[in-house]
DNA sequence: TCAAAAGTGTTCTTGATACACCCATGC
DNA sequence: GCATGGGTGTATCAAGAACACTTTTGA
């Protein structure tokens, strides 16, 4: 059934960036679309804002049906509203950004998506629409938020060597760091459980695993705490 | 000439939060409506994204329209899509924020609006739709960017006192500072330049008046320096 | 016994904070 | 000459940066 209106009015839209960290490199997730216009090439899982479900709503769901992923962490970006975005007419798109535990979500391509896969941030292919410019704004946005907002952890797995850590902050911020001031700095905050568990299977001494206690940060956040690093 | 879609799409408007500053308080620009929904109430200025212009040309041209301010800073703030917004209809609204000098602009009421006033930002009478939030959200976005990029000039005449800026971030920020800290650090950074010129007309020494160097900040700030408060 | 990563403290340097008096003007 | 806001420097303190060796394990 279509709708009518006095005014023709733009289409809009949400897309996400998804992030993924793998142990050495910091990864975002694409999808081949299987639809025209840019059929075949990669963009970013997204697709049309329902007239029924909020802003948020539409990207959580577009991210389910895409790639299967759901329970993450997802964050508005940014809006893109400029004229060509679309060759097929305008549409505005809302972008999210979201961080996902790699090893504890399997991807499914589906709806719209011949197939779904993680890049390296820095070595995409050629995208379509103006999902470059989308994901360069988030790669800058992870960066600059990272050290003053504890969303790093929802990249690595709950349980997590310092080491893990460390080398995630050091991938984001493209920097290496002191692994003293670090450990310093960061359990300083006494936000880290030390589980009394340790990795194994290295030929060198095992790692502690240690848990973000994410209470105790939302805690101390609203009596002033400020997490910086 | 309606025009018709397959699929109801939500209709996309813009709204402005305008941040003044008169020597005190800061103060946010709101309009009276005149129009339902929300007759005779105040609000933010905004409305409509047309078809055939970029949503930041929006926001300039409604702002312009609805209170006659131009070529001021404006700058994307978040997208607000909750679904019962407008009473009316499914509405989703890009917010943005706005810095202006309220010395060199007049204020004008035009199209859509009764009259257009500035409010204490703290102190504004009940607001229509959801835009108290987009209110708290600017006032919590601007506190927070104040410190790490040099904006606050944009709500000082251009040529100013290091006593008024001084006002200007104590007020934005809810806080006091320290005189002799607060000079040696904004002077420190060589973005101030000392005009040899006076303010008059007090009884009390004559302070000089400075200019920020928006060039030379942008220069810089190629080069990796930071501001920063 | 060797290789590989884990773990651990102290010194130095830098930037932040705290603080009080003299200056120029108008009335 | 006094009231008002303008302007200035130093000493202390806290946080950030730099830096090297010992420990534990598997092969």
């Amino acid at each position: 059934m279509p709708f009518c209106y006095d005014y023709a009015r733009p289409a809009l839209t949400v897309d996400c960036v998804v992030f993924g960290y793998d142990e050495t490199e910091l990864k975002a997730l694409l999808i081949k679309r299987d639809l025209p216009p840019f059929k075949r090439m990669w963009a970013l899982p997204g697709g049309f804002v329902r007239i029924d479900e909020t802003v948020d709503d539409a990207a959580k769901r577009e991210l389910f049906e895409e790639t299967g992923l759901e329970n993450v962490y997802l964050e508005q970006l940014y809006t893109f509203g400029d004229l060509h975005r679309d060759p097929r007419e305008r549409v505005v798109t809302v972008a999210y950004f979201a961080l996902v535990k790699m090893s504890g979500h399997r991807l499914r391509a589906t709806t719209d998506a011949q197939d779904a896969q993680w890049f390296p941030v820095r070595q995409t292919p050629k995208l379509a629409f103006d999902h470059q410019e989308i994901l360069d704004l988030a790669i800058t946005r992870l960066k600059g938020k990272v050290t003053y907002q504890p969303i790093g952890f929802e990249l690595l797995p709950t349980k997590f060597t310092l080491t893990e850590l460390q080398k995630l902050y050091e991938t984001i911020l493209e920097a290496t760091l002191d692994k003293r001031n670090f450990r310093k700095k960061i359990l300083g905050m006494g936000l880290l459980e030390p589980l009394g568990e340790y990795t194994e299977g290295g030929a060198h001494r095992p790692a502690e695993l240690y848990r973000f206690n994410k209470k105790k940060y939302e805690k101390l956040s609203k009596s002033g705490f400020f997490f910086e690093l």
